[in-house]
DNA sequence: CTTGACACGGTACCCAGGTACCGCGTTTAG
DNA sequence: CTAAACGCGGTACCTGGGTACCGTGTCAAG
């Protein structure tokens, strides 16, 4: 074969990616399937790798599978359906940190009664989880 | 029975879970299943459902069931080794929101110029997360 | 004393996001 | 020309956190 063909396994190396990803990508209907030649081995076009690293930046905003399905449906087209995807996507952040900081808020306090309390014998952030309410 | 008598349906109600999750959380070894009498019927003593409340607190600050298990392992005793697991799960949750931040600023940015650009038929968000690199 | 609600425990299934293994066929480098 | 490397597609398995179903046995209210 052409050494320049995009096998998958050239594909998964140059999206750095493994292979199975690729496969269940097209599964999900991620990533179209080339047809299959006569060899048996399917050549993809550069764009699957483009499509991938899409998938992966996507996902490293916090996007799931399906949004990002969802987002590769809307295609270049409408951008201002894009944007609405994108501003649901950016609510959804900004719930998540707050929810963290909450917790995190929690945590300081019961780390700092931890620190304050130096009675042996028990521990008042194991106390307040398990307190009766 | 005896109606004062814990079984695992009044456990699963008084600490608001499903039945199946107390079954599961036993499969972990996060809760203890009482001796099976002749009956059949088993039944908790009433720190069960604290135990249970315990682990929903925990997973409530953002804990994984396995290290709830180390904190339920360490137990009331050394306040100073359950500490040290309150402040790594603190750091992770720093870490998570700086990365989700990140993400935040990310698509800002890309809203903002989704905005600005009012040029039909493409849409800087979709070319931003097509880029080459 | 019957009938409906509950418990038992084993197995199977759900979601998301993959990863691994298999037998078989093709391709490619030496 | 041969052996290693790769691709094919199907199936099974993984993590984490559960949930559901099933047949059998028990309990409790009317």
């Amino acid at each position: 074969m052409n050494p320049k063909k995009l096998t998958i396994g050239r594909v998964a190396k140059a999206a750095d990616v493994n292979l199975q990803t690729i496969r269940y990508y097209q599964r999900l209907d991620l990533i179209a399937q080339p047809p299959k030649p006569h060899s048996g081995y399917r050549h993809y076009p550069a764009e699957t790798v483009d499509r991938i690293r899409f998938i992966k930046r996507a996902q490293a905003l916090g996007f799931t599978l399906s949004e990002i399905a969802s987002l590769l449906e809307l295609g270049d087209g409408c951008c201002a359906d894009v944007r609405r995807v994108a501003q649901a996507q950016r609510e959804q952040i900004v719930t998540r940190i707050d929810d963290l900081r909450a917790m995190q808020e929690t945590l300081d306090k019961l780390i700092e009664r931890c620190y304050a309390d130096k009675n042996p014998g028990h521990c008042p952030l194991i106390e307040t989880l398990s307190a009766k309410n």
